[in-house]
DNA sequence: TGCAGCGGATACACTTCTGTATCGAAACGT
DNA sequence: ACGTTTCGATACAGAAGTGTATCCGCTGCA
């Protein structure tokens, strides 16, 4: 039963284990092979504890979708801050800015396989189950309109121009990352971040209007 | 056992009715979720048949991944085809070429949810399991270089430029493709063929060098 | 410090899936 | 047409998961 009212210190602590176990365990086994038993044995408890917190797995996975998706955003944040400070700092031509800037994002954001597994694997739920779509669009969306915004103020404050509108550009970014996540982990076992970097570059070249290079 | 040197009639249609079945399956429960028992019900058989047929899951899921593959690719090149002639018979501008090539792409590539689902379960499937990898790979891989080549024809016939490497413009065209028909499913529960064709028309824009349109 | 009840463990009665071993019927060659 | 092979069905033993009912120790509060 999720919904007391009243959420001790206690019952919080084990529903975010839970919450933890439940992401690990999506991650390796998928959310169709991600069982209570499992879960709950990965977070050190019996399935007597979940049961005690959750009606069942689709209400912990709502809960797991909730907060991948916020914590991304929040990365992408994170991500900008630093890019910003740091140019900021260094008073960089366009040019070199944009490339460190690439950089940057790439290291900064460059997810684990663990990662990439656990956002196909919640992606693919949210497709399956009508009960969790629109919370996971609208936390997406949510997303994808707060990096564009970052992304906007950015190029601004670099004088070059986005050459798509704000929904076709989130979605060559999201789709490209994506694809270019997967095929590395694919291919190599791992993500060579200078051939990420080397990517993203000549994705930027497609996307926006460079103004002619001072440096 | 699948090492039978000699396929008879019978098995190779056996065979056949599993991988059927098992594309089914694994559409609606998800690689994870797939079992032995469920795929043997679907195609109309006991797990006998199946066992007589293939040592292992993992060994037909192998076998599916090849035969999705390559699918996708015949997929492209009829509707390739297809463009190409319509477009000789009319012999149209090129703006109304490209125009009418995206309408013609998007109606006869966009995939049913089915198809959505288990293409994305396949390469989870891929990711997780290091000897299924190299084939998904080199089948991926081949279908994006013959897709490139048809493009390239396509476009070099039109006058118009790619702006990126066959690579990039790759990446970005499966990422599109991909990101489009998820978020159209999870946020209509549908395709719609308008959507996306205004969609993919503002993508091309961005990719390619359009040349002053003559119409 | 004592006790009410919360929260997690345990027990129980299923169901579902697995892999192997064995059996019988349909398919095939001569 | 008949014997042989092949291939799918059935039977079996066991593993793993499910949800519910019950129990009991810890925690928090007077």
């Amino acid at each position: 039963m999720s919904d007391h009212a009243t959420t001790t210190p206690r019952r919080a602590a084990t529903r975010a284990r839970l919450l933890a176990a439940a992401k690990d365990v999506i991650a390796d086994r998928g959310a169709g092979g991600a069982t209570v038993e499992g879960i709950a044995e990965r977070a050190g408890f019996t399935r007597g504890a979940f049961y005690s917190n959750y009606a069942s797995l689709d209400e912990l996975i709502v809960d797991v979708i909730r907060e991948v998706v916020e914590t991304r955003l929040a990365q992408v944040r994170v991500a900008a801050t630093q890019f910003a400070q740091h140019r900021e700092a260094d008073g960089l031509t366009i040019h070199a800015a944009l490339e460190g800037g690439v950089r940057d994002f790439v290291h900064l954001l460059q997810p684990p396989m663990q990662e990439v597994l656990l956002q196909s694997e919640l992606r693919l739920y949210a497709l399956r189950h009508e009960g969790a779509r629109a919370g996971y669009v609208a936390a997406v969306r949510e997303t994808m309109t707060g990096v564009y915004e970052i992304l906007e103020t950015l190029f601004a404050s670099l004088g070059v121009q986005i050459r798509a509108s704000p929904e076709i550009t989130m979605d060559i970014l999201m789709g490209f990352f994506d694809q270019g996540s997967v095929m590395s982990y694919l291919e190599l076992g791992r993500v060579d971040p200078d051939v990420q970097v080397d990517r993203l570059g000549r994705l930027l070249d497609v996307i926006i209007d460079r103004s002619p290079s001072p440096g």
